[in-house]
DNA sequence: AGATGCGGGAAGT
DNA sequence: ACTTCCCGCATCT
């Protein structure tokens, strides 16, 4: 059958190494591919090479925070922002909108209101380590990004940074196009569409 | 506008 | 001493 495919574990956990070490493995052949969804306490060695590597980033709504380091960078989690009633959305799922990583941005996205069911929203707190949130450490060294993560996230997944992305475009798109009006609408809410102004 | 990185500083352990 | 968190600044998209 095969041969040396029996150990499932990433090319960064066959080798013993935590990312404060002074010295790093050097010599390493093989690299992990991305992962956008790491969860618990695992290390990687990626590629330098790779563009999602060398943007440290993360499926997770993960934000840059001072470990007074600077070969190491240091992020930690946010969390995940849902709907205070935790209503159905129509395909079933519940929603779990990515927080926004700018502090003054995630404060305005808190005063709005469920795009399903107009309640207020809420920031589910991430608190996988140790009752603080989620940490990955990233380091560059020569051909190597080595990750290392701690923690094990207590929320559910956001929405993909992509996805997240993709809907603010397509929000700016609607906004852009007509005539700006900045106050109310010269309707009230008696149209087709009984309550528009809902888009996150 | 918002994502991301940097770094000083405060406070808890 | 180490970690967490807050804040302002800068750059880039
Ligand atoms: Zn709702
Ligand atoms: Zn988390």
């Amino acid at each position: 059958m095969s041969e040396d495919s029996e150990c499932v574990c990433s090319v960064g956990m066959k080798l013993s190494w935590d990312i404060n070490d002074p010295k790093l493995p050097q010599d390493t052949k093989q690299f992990d591919v991305f992962q956008e969804w790491t969860d618990g306490y695992v290390r990687y060695i990626y590629s330098a090479e790779d563009k999602n590597t060398q943007r440290h980033l993360s499926g997770w709504a993960m934000r840059n925070t001072n470990n007074h380091n600077c070969q190491i960078l240091k992020k930690s989690c946010l969390g995940v922002v849902v709907c205070s009633r935790g209503c159905l959305l129509t395909d079933g799922s519940r929603l779990t909108l990515r927080p926004a990583i700018c502090d003054k941005a995630r404060q305005k996205q808190q005063k709005k209101l469920c795009p399903s069911c107009t309640a207020t929203l809420e920031l589910l707190p991430c608190r996988g380590h140790s009752g603080y949130p989620v940490t990955n450490f990233w380091r560059v060294d020569g051909k190597n990004i080595f990750f290392q993560a701690k923690g094990v996230h207590d929320h559910p997944r956001p929405e993909s940074k992509s996805e997240t992305e993709a809907r603010r475009s397509s929000v700016k798109r609607r906004v852009s196009s007509p005539p700006v009006h900045p106050q109310e609408t010269p309707d009230g809410p008696s149209g087709p569409w009984s309550r528009p102004p809902l888009l996150c």
